[in-house]
Parts: C-alpha cells; sequence; structure tokens
DNA sequence: GCGACAG
DNA sequence: ATCTTGTCGC
C-alpha cells in the first residue's frame, strides 16, 4: 500500500496546535458513511447462516472475499513494532510488519502523531490490497473526529475502522454493563466532541459475554473513513470468532508481540 | 484548581 | 502500551 494523501500523514514534529489543526483538515476530509463496494456480509468467516443456506455465497466460483486488514503495535525502549495481519474469509493471507524509532510520548487525543509513523511504515511493506483496515484505538469517537483509524483511513483513502478498548469521549445512551454477547448500543457526542451533542459517533458493541457472573466490557467501535457507524459495528462482530477482540486486530497482537520477542 | 483522557 | 502469577468460576 502507498499513502495516497501524503498531505495529512502525521508529523510528530509539529507543534501541539498543527496536530490539532491537521486532524480538523483529516476530519473534513473524512466520510462517515458507507463508501465502499466490497460485500460487507462476506467478511469474516462467514459461517451464519442467513448467507450460507442458500449457497449463494461467493466459492470457488463467486467472487473472492474481502481482504481486511488488522493493525496493531507493541512497544520497545524506544520504538515501535507495528503488525498488519490481513484476512480472506477468515484465513491469514499476508503479513507485515515494521520497527520504527519513537520520537513524541503518547497524549490522549494525540495518539496518530505517536504511531502513525510507524504504521505507515507497516502498511507500505503490505503487497495485498486489503478492502478494509481495522485499527487498534478510535476513529470518530475523537475530540476532533479524527482518531487513529480515521486518520490512516484518510491518508490511503481506504475503508477503515476504529476499535478502542475504553472510550476516549462521548457517552454510551444506555448503561453498557453486563450486556449479552451481539448486543450494542449508540455513542453519542458529549460536550467534548467537536459535533453537536447526542450525534451518534459510534457504538459500544459487545463482542463477547460470558454465560454468568464475571463480565466482559464491551468494544468501543466507531467509523474511521468510508464507513458508518453502524456498519462499523457490523463488520467488526463479522470479524469476531470467539474472543473480545475482532481476529484481525487480535492477530495482529499477536503478531507485534512475536516480532518483539525477537527483539528482546 | 478539578476532572478526564484511545494506546 | 507495559510490568506479570495466580486465581475465580463454570
Amino acid at each position: 500500500m502507498e499513502p495516497r494523501y501524503p498531505q495529512y500523514l502525521p508529523d510528530p514534529t509539529a507543534t501541539r496546535e498543527e496536530m490539532e489543526a491537521l486532524q480538523r483538515r483529516v476530519a473534513e476530509a473524512a466520510t462517515f458513511d458507507d463508501a465502499f463496494t466490497f460485500d460487507p456480509t462476506r467478511v469474516g468467516r462467514g459461517d451464519d447462516e442467513q448467507t450460507t443456506l442458500g449457497g449463494e455465497r461467493g466459492g470457488p466460483s463467486g467472487p473472492d472475499a474481502p481482504v481486511v486488514a488488522g493493525v496493531d503495535q507493541a512497544f520497545l525502549d524506544d520504538a515501535a513494532v507495528s503488525a498488519v495481519v490481513c484476512l480472506q474469509g477468515g484465513e491469514v493471507v499476508e503479513r507485515a510488519h515494521a520497527v520504527s524509532e519513537l520520537s513524541i510520548p503518547y497524549i490522549p487525543g494525540l495518539l496518530s502523531f505517536r504511531e502513525g509513523g510507524p504504521i505507515v511504515d507497516a502498511l507500505e511493506r503490505v503487497q495485498t490490497n486489503p478492502d478494509l483496515l481495522v485499527f487498534d484505538g478510535s476513529g470518530r469517537i475523537h475530540y476532533r473526529q479524527a482518531g487513529l483509524a480515521t486518520h490512516m483511513g484518510v491518508v490511503f483513502d481506504r475503508p477503515s475502522v476504529g476499535v478502542a478498548k475504553s472510550l476516549l469521549c462521548g457517552r454510551p445512551r444506555e448503561s453498557v454493563d453486563g450486556r449479552p454477547e451481539g448486543w450494542r448500543t449508540p455513542i453519542l457526542a458529549d460536550s467534548d466532541v467537536d459535533v453537536p451533542d447526542g450525534r451518534v459517533i459510534g457504538y459500544a458493541v459487545q463482542s463477547r459475554q460470558y454465560e454468568s457472573s464475571r463480565k466482559i466490557n464491551p468494544l468501543y467501535v466507531s467509523p474511521g473513513h468510508r464507513v458508518s457507524a453502524e456498519t462499523a459495528a457490523d463488520l467488526v462482530l463479522r470479524c469476531c470468532d470467539g474472543y473480545k477482540l475482532p481476529e484481525p486486530t487480535r492477530l495482529a497482537d499477536q503478531y507485534a508481540a512475536e516480532v518483539k520477542a525477537e527483539y528482546t
């Protein structure tokens, strides 16, 4: 892959004001509606009954299933290990990684300026052309609607979604505690977000839940680029396979840890 | 000053 | 993110 709009590449040497200004431009360039050509119902392993019963799901003769790339990182002293795992129909078709120097610390709201460059390094080594990019972090659920998933999605002009394990800003429409698997509720913009209060900017998604007692927290899914909040939630659930994290992200996390181990 | 804050 | 074993509950 190659950045299609390098003017949006995150510059770690920029001042805080410049970083925030770029994020506002990224948000303006972003599309929070569905604007892709792949078939969302064919993402993931696709072992759910409605699409398999009729047998219309593309087999050897049908069109290829969409390629979904998961991106995650692991950290060394002064470097980041960025890993990308591409899946097609639940099968790994490619893995790529990069080890990059880190320049700035983690600052809430400016994550893409710390991790964006390293992630671009890894994505540039990917030979496949992913239909969808799944990031570990927020997309539209961000103060300026320009979280990591949105920023990267715009730089590569590729459909993307953000999957965070905790909420950066906004508020769930209702309590998210102890919900059943498959449940979801909208995340509404609050005063911390650059949009009218109450707008849906993402979803809390219960990707996994124990049958009793102990509770698992939901995932916070939001549009990165070219994907709506509703579709982002659908796509992430389709990518889940028995674990809290969707497979693309979970496998990228594993891969990043493997690479890190070799450098330790 | 206080609170809140992805990875 | 990272430092890390056991342990709770089915």
